[in-house]
DNA sequence: TGTCAAGAGTAGACCGGTCGGTCTAGATCG
DNA sequence: CGATCTAGACCGACCGGTCTACTCTTGACA
């Protein structure tokens, strides 16, 4: 009932499964090669999830709720000016992407793999980018307020944009096993958009 | 069951192969599926591919065929402007996509789901893309010398850049089947790099 | 406070189906 | 003939998923 500080096998399987499903994709993980990598029965797993991909389906809304939170911290710090803060949120993220030993998004990987066959998958996954890039337009709504970029800014198509170039930066990331497309991605972007 | 010129058997299971892992993915793809699809026993499959791993790299050096067919057409093409060559190309392949119904790119695609685990695969597929992004770099040379882009420009590191982005605008386009992703990603570049 | 029924969660043996891959037999052709 | 290629039955391993049994934790009630 209550909750305990919260289901901890629960969690250690999404948890696991966050890394292993980054790592292998969703078609290369099995559910037993889970369940050895979380020293957990098989009996545990489905108690806690319908099939394996719900399971799937939660690992992607634990990812999201990292992505919420660096997306209220970087986009919230009035402090800096609204595209600074854009710059920033990314800029967390390939922190992220760094101690994952860089193998780019989840969301990517999950959604090249899968959408071409899965439609849960492929509206989930779409509807993900598609915050990302609404929380993105908010900000990017607020410099165009505020002068620093044009006032005929279309920030919906800027935002869309920023996001697609970094999913291409990240997987280039993950082919190479380095940040460094991301920067460079990141420079391209910001010098472009100043201009 | 002629076997005229060339392998008739092992063409066709090449050109069915690489419609269906765009779709499945590697690991979503079965043996059997494939062969269904191909109607072809088993048999043959072995006799023209020591295994599945040797036919998924046939299949993406078939899809190179047709890479290196593109580039050759339009960046050879010399009545156009060398920026103007480049941007061609990415329209062609465009077209492409919307053959197979904007299901994105292969090497993308089996980037994505393998190169977390498959060295083999990670390295060939990167070394596709560092093969076409050197062909561009090539051309946006030419770009630099005729003066249409900055003397200082770095083309190689532009080029990386753009099948960086064009590889996250083909993932957008999958998740939403449209070719708009693609059309915006453009104009954005050419935009910026003229500038 | 002691009892105990009931549900949550753990444990892993087990199942049918499918996987990638092998094997032998037959067809076709130089 | 031998080499090449087609044909598909067959194999063990492993897949996702089910099942029953067991261990906890909770709380209603005396």
């Amino acid at each position: 009932m209550a909750d305990p500080p919260t289901h901890a096998t629960k969690q250690r399987l999404l948890d696991v499964g966050l890394g292993l499903l980054l790592e292998h994709g969703y078609n290369g993980l099995g559910v037993q090669a889970l369940l050895a990598a979380a020293n957990t029965p098989k009996g545990s797993f489905y108690h806690h999830f319908t099939d394996k991909q719900d399971f799937a389906l939660q690992v992607i809304d634990q990812y999201m709720l990292g992505v919420h939170a660096g997306l209220d911290q970087c986009l919230g710090d009035v402090q800096q000016s609204p595209v600074r803060r854009v710059r920033n949120f990314f800029e967390a993220t390939e922190q992220s992407y760094q101690t994952e030993g860089y193998l780019g998004c989840l969301l990517g990987g999950l959604g090249q793999e899968l959408s071409g066959s899965n439609e849960v998958f492929r509206v989930k996954i779409e509807s993900c980018f598609t915050y990302i890039a609404e929380r993105i337009a908010d900000c990017l709504d607020e410099a165009r307020e505020s002068g620093d970029i044009p006032a005929d800014s279309d920030t919906t198509a800027m935002a869309n944009l920023l996001v697609d170039c970094w999913e291409g930066a990240a997987l280039h990331s993950r082919l190479r096993r380095s940040p460094a497309p991301l920067g460079s991605m990141l420079d391209f972007y910001f010098a472009s958009v100043r201009g």
